[in-house]
DNA sequence: CTTATTTCTTAACCCAAGTCAATGAAAAAA
DNA sequence: TTTTTTCATTGACTTGGGTTAAGAAATAAG
């Protein structure tokens, strides 16, 4: 199981045995409750995860409302902005399922640095595809209507249509629950009706 | 005036005279003329550009409307994800006004590196500043209403609005020209109206 | 200075999302 | 199982942005 993380790393290095059993020994793996908050507002983040499984998300709280940014699941990295800036975090990070999660720190991460140093390019590869899987969602929010951004999220990750809340799912589109309600009725009443 | 990009680079690193002027027999400074497109979409970036005077824009075409994701002024680096990814544009990139630019490429940024190999840090502290001004932008862009997002591109960047036409402020905050508009108007009434 | 062109504003009307409230369905807790 | 809580849907109504079209204001061009 802890596997997922070697695969994730492939993407970018392959590693030795060896180098695979530094990691093991160094890496902590954890596991969290469903509701588990990771990060507060305000908080100093002094900590990065990898998602080995379950789903987390990311939220403000704006005026007592939730505003969902972003949902992480199995082989994903999370980098709290807070980790990178040093300053308070200004967004929460809360488990979604039951999840189990490698945890970085600075310290750890600097360690497996001195053991294998090949790791360091690692770090701008992993910085280059958030950039520009960042820079394409912000694009794409921008571009498509709710609905359509609906449809694509239908089309792009069904499968976390089955596993998040849609009062969640309504928050990351920028609308209410009650609207998203709607487009699937909108959707299924069309969808129906198109010849005679 | 081509001092700006020292400038911009004192941020990250602090360079001798030697490797300065190492960096302008180097650089290619060019000049373009308001309205010039330096990316088209399904174009290949393989240029990257640093903006020493005047101001570029870049934006999607989506059913002939243009929808502009950023805007750049002096001392701004822009990477198109095209030349990250080496994969076709999907957005264009134009200028403005009248623009000075820095133009780099892979062979120069190879060849400098060469003869600068300290400039390698660089690139990771510019991505991840990167990342950090990209998941900001993105999360105030969820978190607020266009009203919102207008007074706080008045409160943030002010400058912008004296510089960049109203109906691509608009495109940018998501709405159109004449709803940019009534929010104005809104915030003028309502200003002059608080109290008897 | 005058004429074009581009940009900005206004108005009337439409529609999708927000709001409020009620109900139904499903999941969790007792 | 029953109860409770959480989540999803629906309806009536409000609100704010989209659309269309016209005219005013500002810039650029001649």
């Amino acid at each position: 199981m802890d596997e997922a993380i070697f695969d994730f790393l492939s993407k970018y290095i392959d590693l030795t045995k060896e180098e695979k059993a530094i990691l093991k020994e160094q890496n902590l793996f954890k596991s969290f409750a469903k509701g588990t908050v990771l990060l507060k507002e305000g908080e100093l983040a002094k900590e990065c995860f990898f998602i080995l499984k379950g789903c987390m998300y990311s939220y403000y709280l704006v005026d007592g409302e939730v505003k969902v940014t972003e949902f992480f699941v199995e082989q994903q990295p999370i980098t709290p902005i807070s980790y990178t800036t040093k300053k308070p975090s200004e967004y929460y990070l809360e488990c979604l399922e039951d999840c189990i999660i490698a945890i970085g720190s600075e310290e750890r991460t600097e360690e497996l640095m001195r053991k294998i140093p090949r790791l360091a390019i690692l770090g701008s590869c992993v910085l280059e595809d958030e950039v520009v899987s960042q820079k394409t969602k912000y694009d794409n929010f921008i571009k498509l209507s709710p609905e359509q951004r609906y449809k694509s999220l239908q089309k792009e990750s069904p499968e976390l249509l089955n596993r998040i809340p849609q009062y969640l799912i309504a928050s990351y589109l920028g609308i209410k629950p009650e609207s998203l309600s709607r487009i699937r009725k909108r959707m299924h009443d069309n969808h129906n009706s198109l010849p005679i």
